[in-house]
DNA sequence: CATAAATCCTATAAAAAAGATAGACTAAAT
DNA sequence: ATTTAGTCTATCTTTTTTATAGGATTTATG
């Protein structure tokens, strides 16, 4: 399962790509609309800015928004950076590969071969599907 | 990710698996081969027991068994009942679900349809393959 | 330039989950 | 009776997750 911290990135992705017209929107302004504690989205959000998904500005009139347009913002980079892995097994992660240590060889390993499966069958979807797709069906 | 818990209950399964034909099989032995810490395997073999997928037998002689053969036992199950969910969120978990509470209208959530094709394409192969297609290839 | 508005940043606390261990109990074989 | 091996439940430790606190910094504007 994704973490309460992936999941409320995503409401507040979805939210600022919603109002991208309205210029920057304020922490507390996502925070009081999607139910969401405003102190831990201050950090999901400054997380995100940080690894260059959104921008802010300071100040009166300031607030976040996307630095890219919603149709090229994958789901699979926002899971990664803030959950880590996609995949169900460290042997088979692209991004966090970690050696088995309880087989003797990945390469004779059925559980590998099959977890390696799921691991693209799920990426075809996230790394295609951007935050453009997950707006609110209107 | 998978919890070790669960990584460990695949490879001891198969162990199992790969030994049908020998009578029950110690814990201690699959905790050798396997490299797992004996209690805890212990713990993980004995709920894989009181949920009918192994059985077993005390005294001198003794150990654990499949209680069904390795094709007809589905990773899914295992998962499920080791993990938890395997849906990435709790609003399209088939098992365990439970109410977005971040989002107004879960039937217009675009999150809400693409995890839900991320759980099916996952569960197409985890509720078709069984521990017979992740034993060692030989 | 002063003030208010907002994000930035780091630390830490609290709670929950994961991982691991301990030890007494029960059942079976011989 | 003794040994062997699983059963059961409790507890401990560590890690991760979730959440909060509070001062620092930047920007707009009168």
């Amino acid at each position: 399962m994704l973490s309460k911290k992936t999941q409320y990135a995503f409401h507040a992705l979805i939210y600022l790509a919603e109002n991208v017209d309205k210029g920057p929107i304020l922490i507390s302004e996502i925070a009081q609309e999607k139910s969401i504690s405003i102190k831990f989205l201050e950090n999901i959000l400054l997380e995100l800015k940080n690894s260059g998904i959104l921008g802010s500005k300071k100040g009166k009139g300031g607030g976040y928004y996307l630095m890219k347009p919603p149709k090229e913002i994958a789901l699979a980079k926002i899971i990664r950076l803030l959950d880590g892995p996609i995949a169900l097994l460290p042997c088979v992660s692209l991004n966090y590969y970690e050696r088995c240590e309880n087989c003797r060889d990945e390469a004779v390993c059925g559980l590998n071969e099959v977890m390696g499966r799921v691991r693209d069958s799920a990426l075809k979807i996230l790394e295609n599907k951007t935050l453009k797709d997950i707006l609110t069906k209107s």
